[in-house]
DNA sequence: TCTTGACTTAGAGTTAACTCTAACACCTAT
DNA sequence: ATAGGTGTTAGAGTTAACTCTAAGTCAAGA
């Protein structure tokens, strides 16, 4: 079984990023794919797997710069294991952080439309207006 | 009642940003504290209310440009208002979709880290280990 | 008096993560 | 033969949101 590869413009269509940025995350040290004859590159499934996590883990405010040191834990094998481990338990944390930020800010923002979805129902005067709003503007610290 | 007001250095404190950053966003046309005699800035209540709101808006992803225009229709009063809630509820769609991708990516980050420690309590070998994460390696799309 | 905190303008520097351009070469399929 | 996709180097430009510096002034409080 040969396993499935795919040249550059393939595999930015199919993980939805731009050859442009393949490229920058390989001059970066991030995926760096074999080349076939003819120096084109060929990225296989492993590496699409390892891209579609560091995205993940990007679109979660991970850096790239921990995605690299990520990268070379994971390629020191046991040695780097612990440490590899306690950067995703650091990262989970600051998951979980956001998660509970956004959480909050959510229900601040039900709150507010439905604030402003009253007055719009009940088109009150534009003075009452300003008070209605103005002292119901708490923060949920 | 003479309403509390704040200088900037103590403003600046109290909400936990710089005074660089509140002299930008006043540049910005953000917050346009009144002055005093002397020229001091001087941040009412509801100059506080305002921008604790609208960090809160930015720590969801909401850009300064976003809070430019919420802060333009909302002094529009009447004539804006339609559209502000709409901006609001186009942001909290924004947040609602954040707030799934940070579930999931939460629990690809508690599978990765169960696997990393099963691996590390059971200690097998490195050519093990190797497949062990590589065929779990999938994502949550 | 001296320190502290505030004010100004004007602009430069920072960071992250792209994003693009130029200018040219190579290979394969139609 | 030509078009499309790929390759290279080298570097410039972009965006957002700060962040800081300089160089000076001013006013109030201990």
């Amino acid at each position: 079984m040969t396993e499935k590869t795919y040249r550059i413009g393939q595999l930015a269509k199919v993980i939805g990023v731009s050859e442009h940025t393949l490229r920058f995350y390989e001059k970066e040290g991030l995926v760096i794919p074999k080349r076939n004859k003819g120096n084109i590159r060929s990225y296989t499934e492993e590496n699409r797997l390892w891209i579609e996590f560091l995205l993940h883990m990007k679109d979660t405010g991970m850096t790239l710069e921990d995605l690299k040191r990520y990268k070379a834990l994971w390629e020191l094998g046991d040695e780097g294991l612990d440490e590899l481990v306690q950067l995703l338990e650091d990262h989970r944390a600051n998951v979980k952080a956001k998660l509970k930020t956004y959480e909050n800010n959510l229900s601040l923002l039900d709150k507010k439309i439905d604030l402003y979805q009253d007055y719009i129902t009940k088109n009150g005067r534009k003075d009452l207006f300003e008070s209605f709003v103005q002292e119901k503007n708490q923060s949920t610290d």
